[in-house]
DNA sequence: GGAGATTGACTACATTTGTAGTCTCCGGTA
DNA sequence: TACCGGAGACTACAAATGTAGTCAATCTCC
């Protein structure tokens, strides 16, 4: 069931997602230039991910080769989810609408969404 | 620039979407049955709003009135944004493929994102 | 006009989060 | 073989958050 991830272990996750297993000396590295975050800080919160359950270590010699527990692409499930239920009484359409006003939905966004919606009917029968 | 809204914040904004102004009695009172919050809670809630620059307070007789200073609008459209950047590139298609897939868009829903659709491809030209 | 109910201001305190630091062990190098 | 540097475990500590409690000034009702 995995406990809410915060915003600075999600950077974690993230360089996860992008490549895994790796070890935290790794991690480090990959995150430094973003985040300046010292070794330290990272194992930190790979210590909490692991004790969440959103990442799983195994030894390897004498260090830990983590990997993410939980897919990139169901916490996007989730998180966008909480997001429309929180926000839009779980319905999709305002959601769009207001990414569209934000951000301005280019005409390719915009024909993309076309063909998945259509998609999505054809699927719904 | 209102910071950062948590959680619990949310849920007194969200009371005051729906009304205001309104006393903290009164939010209170509205909140309890959901929160079970204590009058005392939504008070130090309120202030943290107020000093995050989300809630004006006005004197009304001995006591404050309080109205949202983000509409429940700009407040989705940031937070919407944020969650489309961090897990979409900033991309809406991929988001709305997420949220059908995890709550199953009714055909309803699905037609009324046809209809948004084709009205945002006649005003993006 | 005195006593209790209310109100905002201020304070409190445990938990979570961000960001490290220390300690101890172990394996490699000089 | 004596030391150094890197690994994980454990500890630290301030800020943010969740959830109240205390205090002093009013109102309000008898």
């Amino acid at each position: 069931m995995s406990k809410q991830i915060t915003k600075a272990e999600f950077q974690v996750m993230d360089a996860l997602w992008a490549q895994s297993p790796l070890a935290a000396t790794e991690i480090a590295d990959r995150l430094a230039d973003d985040t300046g975050w010292s070794l330290k800080t990272v194992k930190t919160l790979l210590s909490r991910l692991v004790e969440k359950g959103a990442v799983s270590h195994t030894p390897e010699g004498r260090r830990f080769l983590y990997s993410p527990k939980v897919s990139r692409d169901s916490y996007a499930r989730r998180a966008t989810q909480r997001l429309a239920d929180q926000l839009f009484d779980g319905r999709a359409a305002p959601l769009v609408a207001h990414l569209a006003e934000s951000k301005g939905l280019s005409k390719d966004d915009l024909q993309e969404l076309a063909v998945l919606i259509e998609e999505l009917k054809r699927d719904s029968n």
